[in-house]
DNA sequence: TAGCAGGAAAATC
DNA sequence: GATTTTCCTGCT
């Protein structure tokens, strides 16, 4: 199937959208972006104000590729609640039409449990090799591609043979994460419904169970919420986002933190993670998301240490 | 709460 | 080619 999507009203970079370092499986041959996305492979190619979209699946229509890629968000409102300051304005000249993507959510879960300790090209890599080994194929355009794997049969798999994947000390944290998932422990049509708050609760254990959730922190639980459940006021803090707070925005943070990020090595407590989140949170509001996703790349692209 | 380990690849020197 | 860093979390 093939069809197209107008952006003449809306500002939209395919680029800076699919390599931002949300999503891990798009991958640029030629003209098009090729990705595996909820059961079909897509294909996109942006021409100035038309985005041309083909697809194995019918159920991947443009309606469908407008919420994926976020196209529906109104960036006026984005743009008018998160411009606060000259930091803001620069990070939204450079990266003009990134969009916060709205991915399938167990695949958003598990691809950020795998990006600990890690760094983007290890994280798409993991996360294809894992799909070779254990997604269901489809072939497309003569080529086989392989769906992100059901948390079923990544909760069967062994720790050894998931290792082979590349994935190490996180072999053992997906394992347990996919079969918290297959065992209903976490309802994620449940948690979307949640204010931003409760939902991180319940992300990070309480809600549906017992168990402390093996893997899933606070960043983690962020980017689920940021990235497939449309919560635009989560702020996940990673290396770059603290980096740029600490350089552009040393006023919103109290004195320990500052200290704290200025050291030779920063760890984060969970603590200090909910002050420095919250800190920006509050700054920059029911948006706060997009900041930080523009903020982050900013910090790439001028090389924040 | 602080300190540390974890594991492999990229980035950097 | 060696060293440092890497979209962090769990355990003690």
């Amino acid at each position: 199937m093939q069809f197209q999507i107008g952006l003449t009203d809306t500002p939209f970079s395919l680029e800076y959208t699919l390599d931002s370092g949300q999503a891990f499986r798009w991958e640029r041959k030629g003209e098009w972006w090729y990705g595996v996305v909820s059961g079909g492979v897509l294909k996109f190619r942006q021409e100035g104000d038309v985005l041309y979209c083909e697809t194995s699946d019918e159920k991947l229509d443009s309606s469908f590729v407008r919420r994926y890629l976020g196209l529906e968000t109104d960036m006026r409102h984005v743009l008018s609640s998160v411009m606060k300051d000259s930091v803001m304005t620069r990070a939204f000249q450079k990266f003009y039409g990134m969009r916060i993507m709205s991915q399938e959510r167990w695949e958003c879960l598990a691809s950020f449990v795998l990006a600990t300790n890690s760094n983007i090209p290890r994280i798409k890599r993991m996360v294809s090799s894992l799909s070779e080994r254990y997604g269901p194929p489809l072939e497309y355009e003569g080529t086989t591609h392989h769906l992100f794997p059901t948390p079923a049969v990544l909760a069967d798999a062994s720790v050894s043979e998931l290792e082979e994947c590349g994935l190490g000390y996180r072999a053992a944290f997906i394992k347990r994460v996919a079969a918290s998932v297959e065992e209903g422990r976490i309802d994620f049509s449940e948690v979307a419904m949640l204010d931003y708050e409760r939902a991180r609760e319940a992300l990070l254990s309480r809600l549906f169970g017992e168990k402390l959730l093996l893997g899933v922190g606070p960043k983690v639980a962020d980017c689920v919420l940021l990235f497939s459940c449309g919560m635009y006021e989560a702020f996940p803090v990673d290396v770059w986002v603290a980096r740029a707070l600490l350089t552009y925005y040393p006023s919103l943070l109290e004195r320990r933190l500052l200290e704290k990020l200025s050291s030779h090595k920063p760890r984060l407590s969970a603590g200090d993670y909910y002050s420095l989140s919250s800190a920006a949170r509050s700054y920059f509001g029911p948006y706060a998301g997009y900041a930080q996703q523009y903020l982050f790349m900013l910090s790439r692209a001028e090389g924040l240490k």
